[in-house]
DNA sequence: AGCGTATTGAGAACTGCTTGCAACTTGTAA
DNA sequence: TTACAAGTTGCAAGCAGTTCTCAATACGCT
């Protein structure tokens, strides 16, 4: 005979995050974390797309949870917020072996490129320690045409 | 007797802009740009600023105005448009021997200071180039705590 | 299984900003 | 000067994105 209790599963990383905390794990909070690392990183999407993806496939998740999920899951740096002031805020997976990169944004189409540069982030250290600041983060976004939307 | 037809004052590069264009010189337009000029470069006002320092002397303008106003002194580049990402968006004057600084903001007071650094307009120049982009404009925000909300 | 507390959904509310429209200015041409 | 077409303003309504309120529900510890 099988003992049931022999199956615990590992608790993942979302779950034991949470649980240090005294905060719980839902079905709402796994399917927004699973739709980001399905979809993988260098993806940016904003809260409605969130919502509509997850919806589309019959899931039931209100728009008011994706939003209180994203600021949580933000704040366990499971997500990353970008402010490419196009439309809202955008999310992305953040992504351990490319944590510090920018944007490159078509104003026109909304296409959006990825780039490192150590000499920015170098910038932004530099600029901080001058005036006395602690740094918590720096991005730069490059505002451009891309090349479909140039001549148009 | 003194002729009043001869006092014709030269019209400023605000009036000037504006006729070129078919559009008209107004008080509400001398006072918001007169405000910026009034108050100097290195300043980041939001759109409710400017009106709450213009309504406080007296003068009547609507926040509509307000904001039709800045969206003009922007695209006649009399002004810049700073997306610093708390709260909305700001503006402050272009002037011509700082053009492309950058921004340090400490995000719980609203400190901000600006820097220059050639490294990171060149990022932009490079990441646009590469992805075959045109170049419209690059910013650079760093955020940080300043040394008095350090230890709080 | 039972219970205290965290979380959810639904909608109201809020913030920053834009727009429609009638009344009012402005620049220009007689 | 005056007349007038076209640009501008103020007001209020509208809008997009996000947060909040609160009653109903689900989680997870014992
Ligand atoms: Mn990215
Ligand atoms: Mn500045
Ligand atoms: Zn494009
Ligand atoms: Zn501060």
């Amino acid at each position: 005979m099988i003992s049931q209790a022999s199956f615990r599963t590992h608790p993942s990383p979302l779950e034991s995050g949470l649980h240090l905390d005294g905060k719980r794990m839902t079905p709402q909070r796994k399917k927004v974390l699973s739709l980001f690392e399905e979809i993988g990183s260098g993806i940016h999407l904003s809260a409605e797309e969130v919502h509509s993806k997850l919806t589309s496939t019959g899931d039931k998740v209100s728009l008011a949870t994706i939003y209180r999920t994203l600021r949580l899951l933000v704040k366990m740096t499971f997500l990353n917020e970008l402010d490419l002031s196009e439309g809202g805020n955008r999310f992305e997976l953040l992504s351990h072996d490319h944590p510090d990169h920018h944007h490159l944004i078509c104003i026109r189409c909304g296409r959006t490129e990825e780039f490192e540069n150590n000499e920015v982030i170098n910038a932004g250290e530099v600029a901080a320690k001058n005036f006395g600041f602690k740094l918590l983060e720096s991005s730069l976004n490059v505002r451009a045409l891309c090349p479909i939307c140039i001549n148009k």
